[in-house]
RNA sequence: GGUCGCGUAGCUCAGCUGGAUAGAGCAUCUGCCUUCUAAGCAGACGGUCACAGGUUCGAAUCCUGUCGCGAUCACCA
């Protein structure tokens, strides 16, 4: 390692030359109006040498020039030691990568830990929409990080498929459906059942309404709504397992599941294991009872259990209720442990849930710290901010929301739309072209989501379309395809290059960038950060482009030069891919 | 009200484990397709990094406070 080398130097001289020993060197990268590939930030190192920072930065300077093979000039600028590094050493480091078909992944192994990543968790009484699809993004994307950093890695989902919610639609269908079926409609089963979900909305408006008009308060009104009553009967006759209530319930979720495969499908991601919490909703009740022995909980004089957090700067929680049953956290309680105890290898686990359950999970995590599980210790709420719409919060009720197909399908039109004008394709078959646009309109989509820090919230406007170029998934696809281009018309295939020939500028930058991927996938892996895969992605692909439109590949008459060009974009390419890889993004061959 | 998060160019975002003159894209404006794909390249314009203090040789970055936006504080999930 070059920063390796270069620290030794360093803190062999300051040894013999003030008898101090440092224990570390600060490095950046050189900003690209100064002369050099690295700096040593000189002012860090007068905590131990008490000296002049430009003097000590010549000191420095002459000594790696001549003590190192690397090192063949420096500058110094203020307390900045600019060091220009041999073209020789990235020539070499990117000899040593050319074989490495997965540059910068390691294979999982679950030696290097196992982690659980949950995602998606949908409801099942309503479609899937534009804030699931960043969700789903996230989790499929941060469970793909992990693996390229090294660990096993299982992705998992908790589905809620019962309680209220899905009673509204079973009623609203019972009543108003007229049988309808998805094959009846010829629509998405999902879609079937979030109709009626919004028709139950409708009816239980109108009964309130006139509750009101009759003089009711509106609280009351809200709770005396008959269709209400009937939806919370419904609740409590599926709960005692009514056969008929039962048998709606299975049917018409399997219609949203069925729903949910096509979408899920269409997005390229995909689960290892699904939890139902109809499984789950009676979990975590055992564990309350051996934490109350522990002391961890504590029992009010109504029989309800809860847990004092005080201490730790947080409320009260309750964790079972009153009459015994279990709430939201029990359930989590009991899920966790469930999970662990299913999949032996793993010792941490992500939950990829908005940021309106920050506070839920902190409780969560902390109460199976009290409870005493060493894998508490790596649990990680991947917390992500809200997205909105001009006009507000997306409601699914209100039928306020963007729905997930609908995007997906708008995004791969819009492709063809700009495709079409560009006219490069014209020998594909139609079958192959809409496979493109697809493509293309996932990729604007998912870099469009993935790039932003997870914890922020984004604004969706629905009027101004997802761009397709400058930072955008699409240019990035553009550039690999643009490198296929030319590896197709020659006989590429990974070799060795020479070492002594003279690079340019924008080549260096090039490997350069490559040196940096393995740390960034480990840090993004580290970060749970999508979003700095996508920013490497970008920058790699801008200084190919650069490259590409200022110098000539195959038309280079030196062989060594063009050889190594040709080697140049084809391991830019393929770091393309495998960084797409982790966001979840295909690249064409063309485009 | 308490707690948590966010606030950087007209817009969307990087940078945030402190380091040089704060970077991209979009939009606006200028050039560049008879040589490897112009979904591109080269350039111009555009900033009191919300505000005020503090720590430091050095602050967009760390600390405190103020303001603005959002979330959350249920025997809901």
């Amino acid at each position: 390692m070059l920063q390796e080398v270069i620290t030794n130097a360093i803190k062999q001289l300051v040894k013999n030359d003030y008898d101090v020993t440092i224990d570390a060197v600060e490095f950046q990268s050189t900003r690209k109006d100064f002369e050099g590939d690295i700096t040593v930030v000189i002012f860090q190192l007068l905590k131990y040498v008490k000296t002049n920072p430009v003097q000590l930065g010549e000191t420095i300077g002459v000594y790696l020039k001549t003590n190192t093979n690397e090192v063949v000039d420096y500058n110094v600028v203020k307390g900045f030691l600019n060091l220009v590094i041999a073209d020789g050493y990235y020539l070499n480091y990117f000899n040593q990568i050319q074989q490495d078909e997965q540059f910068g992944h390691i294979t999982p192994d679950v030696s290097n830990g196992g982690v659980l990543v949950e995602y998606s968790s949908p409801n099942t009484n309503k479609p899937l929409h534009l804030g699931h699809i960043r969700n789903n993004l996230l989790g499929y994307s941060v469970a793909q990080i992990q693996k390229a950093a090294g660990k096993k890695v299982i992705k998992t989902q908790i589905i809620n498929d019962r309680g209220i919610h899905i009673c509204k639609s079973m009623l609203a269908w019972q009543k108003f459906g007229n049988g309808a079926t998805p094959d009846s409609e010829k629509i998405k089963g999902d879609k079937l059942v979030g109709n009626y979900y919004v028709r139950f909305d409708q009816e239980y408006k109108k009964q309130v309404e006139d509750l009101m008009v009759n003089g009711l308060l509106e609280d009351q009104a809200k709770k005396e709504a008959p269709i209400l009553q009937e939806a919370q009967k419904m609740l409590r006759k599926w709960e005692q397992g009514d056969e008929e209530v039962v048998a709606l319930w299975k049917m018409m979720n399997q219609w949203v599941y069925d729903g949910f495969d096509v979408t899920y499908k269409a997005l390229g991601v995909d689960f290892d294991s699904f939890y139902y919490e109809s499984d789950t909703y009676l979990l975590g009740k055992d564990v309350v009872e051996s934490g109350l022995e522990k002391g961890v909980f504590y029992r009010k004089e109504d029989g309800s259990v809860w847990i004092d957090l005080t201490d730790d700067g947080l409320d009260e929680k309750i964790v079972l209720r009153s009459d015994g049953t279990a709430v939201y956290m029990t359930q989590d309680i009991g899920t966790a442990i469930q999970r662990v105890n299913d999949n032996p290898e793993i010792n941490s686990m992500v939950y990829t849930v908005g940021n309106e359950q920050d506070y839920h999970f902190k409780v969560l995590f902390l109460i199976l710290k009290k409870l005493g599980f060493g894998w508490a210790e790596n649990l990680y709420h991947l917390s992500y901010g809200m997205v909105d719409l001009p006009s507000g919060k997306m409601k699914s009720r209100e039928g306020t929301v963007v729905d997930a197909d609908d995007l997906i399908q708008n995004m791969a039109e819009t492709a063809g739309e700009i495709s079409r004008e560009l006219g490069k394709l014209e020998d594909y078959t139609d079958a192959e072209k809409l496979a493109l646009y697809q493509t293309i309109g996932l990729a604007a989509l998912k870099y469009y989501i993935l790039k932003v820090d997870p914890k922020k919230r984004i604004l969706f406007d629905p009027k101004e379309s997802i761009d397709f170029q400058g930072n955008t998934g699409p240019f990035v696809q553009y550039t690999y395809a643009r490198i296929q281009s030319v590896l197709r018309k020659v006989d590429y295939r990974v070799a060795p290059i020479d070492t002594t020939i003279d690079i340019d500028l924008k080549e260096k930058y090039l490997l350069k960038r490559l040196e940096q991927y393995p740390d960034v996938v480990q840090q993004a892996a580290a970060q749970y950060s999508p979003a700095l895969i996508a920013n490497y992605t970008y920058d790699l692909v801008r200084e190919f482009n650069s490259f590409f439109q200022n110098i000539h590949i195959l038309g280079e008459k030196d062989a060594q030069k063009r050889a190594f060009r040709i080697q140049l974009a084809g391991k830019v390419g393929k770091t393309i891919k495998l960084s797409c890889s982790l966001l979840g993004i295909d690249v064409p061959e063309r485009m």
